[in-house]
DNA sequence: TGTCTGATTCGACAGACGTCGAGACAGTGT
DNA sequence: ACACTGTCTCGACGTCTGTCGAATCAGACA
C-alpha cells in the first residue's frame, strides 16, 4: 500500500484556511470517496463505534439488505482507503477503525471562523 | 432542492460515538462523495479559502488542466451537494462556500478518544 | 480426511461518473 | 443591432462503481 504511506505522511491544514495542494487532494480524496457511499458510511460508523474497538463481519452483514459479497466489497474499499483494518481470528474476521485518516479528514473539513485568519483551536492533533 | 433541506435539518453525532442511522448516511454521503474527487476537493478549498469569501469562476478554471465545461460540471456537483452557492454578477459568476454542511461533516468525522464514551469537546457548533 | 460455515474473489451487468467538443445562453460594449 | 467574452448545457465517449450469483479460500470440527 504505497498510497497508504502517502496518506499517513500528510497533515492537516483546514481546507478553508489555505488552498489544499494537488498532492494532498489526491491523497485524501480517495478516503472521502470511500465514505461517500451510504452503506460504507454506516459500515464505517458501526466499526468505529463498536464496543471493544472491533466488530465481526458476521455482525455487519445482517445489518444491511445486501449480499455477503457486496458487503465484503465495501469493506475492501474502506480497507484500501486506509480507514479500517481487518484481521481474521479463527473462523471470523474482525474490523477495526484506523483513526489517523479520520483525524486528517476532520481537520481538513474544519471551518475556521472567518475566511483568512488561522485559528489554532480548529487544529486537531495529527500524527 | 428537497435533499438540501434534509441535510440542513440533520445534526452531528460523531461517527465513532454511535452508529449513524441510514437516513443520516443517505443525507450526508452525497456531500462526502462530492468531495471525493481531487479536482472538486481543490475547488472547494479554493472557494472556502478565497479572500472576501468568494471567488470568480474565471479564477478557478485556469488553475486546472481541464476544460471550462468540466470545471463547470464539478462546480455544479458541489452546488447540488449543498457545499457551495453561486451567483452571477454581471459577466462573471462567483462561488461562495456554505459552511453548514462542512460543519456537519467535520463533526461527523471527529473521532472521540475511546470507543464508547461521549466527549463534549469533540462537538462543534451546529445550526 | 471430509464436511460445514464464514468470508473473499471472480465474472458479469446496468448504471453512474469524468471528460471533452459543440452549441446555447447571459451580459457588456461598440 | 451586433459582436465579443464568460459560463453553462447537451450529447457522446470510455471508464469506474455497486450489485449479484457462482466459485474459491480459511478454519473448525467431526
Amino acid at each position: 500500500m504505497s498510497k497508504q504511506a502517502v496518506v499517513d505522511a500528510l497533515c492537516c491544514p483546514p481546507l478553508s484556511e489555505r488552498r489544499v495542494p494537488a498532492e494532498t487532494a489526491a491523497a485524501l480524496a480517495p478516503a472521502l470517496k470511500a465514505l461517500g457511499d451510504p452503506v460504507r458510511l454506516q459500515l464505517m460508523s458501526m466499526i468505529a463505534s463498536a464496543e471493544g474497538g472491533e466488530i465481526c463481519v458476521c455482525d455487519l452483514t445482517p445489518a444491511f439488505d445486501l449480499t455477503g459479497p457486496t458487503i465484503s466489497h465495501h469493506l475492501r474499499t474502506l480497507r484500501e482507503a486506509g480507514l479500517v483494518d481487518a484481521d481474521r481470528r479463527g473462523t471470523w474476521v474482525y474490523y477495526r477503525a484506523r483513526p489517523t485518516v479520520l483525524h486528517q479528514l476532520a481537520a481538513l473539513l474544519t471551518v475556521v471562523p472567518t475566511g483568512t485568519d488561522a485559528t489554532p483551536a480548529a487544529r486537531s492533533e495529527c500524527s
